[in-house]
DNA sequence: CTGATTATGGATCATTCAGTCCATATTCAG
DNA sequence: CTGAATATGGACTGAATGATCCATAATCAG
């Protein structure tokens, strides 16, 4: 068969060992299925769904990643990771106002309405999947621990309520708006919210 | 074949016409249909879990309901006007503060992990599914002028946002509660919500 | 009773699903 | 070059999926 792989080794991976090299790049495989799951969901992601997407046949998708539950996990995992280091550095960049920086980010009015992945399998699998609430859990204990300290830097844990509930409504008007609720009337209601929050 | 079936009519059914008649309760049948979806999610319920719960062989289930899709669309609007009605009835009935009674009944901190099963839809089919998005918003919607209504009887229209804001914080806690996070610390942050939310 | 009409049970169907297998290809160590 | 080791393509598998079909049962009108 012709075949014109690449004669060297691929972007992003290691050196390689003894046997036949990776023919792709695990991270941009990885996520790549992360896409697809944020997109579609567990359940309605099939692996051809995901293996069509990779670019990668059964084989190195199983031989790569295990199992379609195995690459999920690891996709929210890698989500997760990358969402709370962006909102950190949206808390700490802003000059202005940290907490309506970071409403702005999660709740995201202009995005698309994928809405936030974490809170997607938390909806969907959270109640069925120990392992899924408990990711959940931290990454909504991130994010409420990210308003703490954007609200009183010098003693977090005095306003934790306050942040959960920033933490909360954030969350909420992810709803709204897969629900097609206009941008502009969940941005004003996220202005509204702040001014009346603020102590 | 033995059969034992009731000799006479069923419960709830009407006054049959010319063939056999039902031998199950149609309204029964939704409701229990109601709390699988409720429970599982669209996509994870399989027609066995269905006709299983309900108690119906495959024909009767399509002679009554149609396909998984339709019975799944007449749950919700089902459950959605049983929800509105109920939180309405809780809203006029409270003689204390119909706003904290409202709070309450939606993120419901000591209930169940089911959630709301408008906002679990939303979550898992609104993207995909423009009658699915309707129906959530017009839920959303009903929820938002209720709290409207509590906040400002004699001009709801001057706090659709404060009601939004509302409606939000109280979907949000859903998330939070089924990610596993005690449901102490969702009351608190309700109590504190409240308080700071008040004009 | 007879015939029309509707419901029921259960077999059946084509499709899709996640996951496996094997022959072949590509690399490294010696 | 030889052989061990790993990757790849793609056919294949058994189970589960949503949905249909048909013979039979139960009812009503006449």
């Amino acid at each position: 068969m012709s075949h014109a792989t690449s004669s060297k080794s691929l972007p992003g991976n290691k050196a390689p060992g003894p046997g036949r090299p990776r023919n792709f790049d695990e991270a941009a495989a990885l996520q790549t299925a992360m896409c697809v799951f944020w997109q579609k969901g567990f359940e309605a992601t099939s692996l051809d769904d995901l293996t069509a997407a990779m670019g990668l046949s059964r084989s190195s998708f199983y031989g790569a990643f295990g199992d379609k539950q195995t690459l999920f996990l690891r996709a929210v995992e890698h989500y997760s990771k990358n969402a709370i280091r962006t909102l950190k550095e949206i808390a700490e960049a802003t000059d202005g106002d940290a907490v309506e920086a970071m409403m702005e980010a999660i709740s995201d009015p202009h995005g698309g309405s994928r809405g936030c992945l974490l809170v997607n399998c938390i909806t969907e699998l959270a109640p069925h999947d120990t392992r899924v609430a408990e990711l959940g859990r931290r990454h909504l204990e991130s994010i409420e621990e990210i308003f703490a300290k954007a609200l009183d830097p010098q003693d977090p844990g005095a306003v934790r309520d306050r942040a959960r509930a920033y933490t909360s409504l954030a969350i909420g008007t992810l709803a709204l708006r897969k629900a097609g609720i206009p941008a502009d009337r969940i941005a004003d209601t996220l202005k509204q919210a702040k001014t009346v929050l603020s102590p």
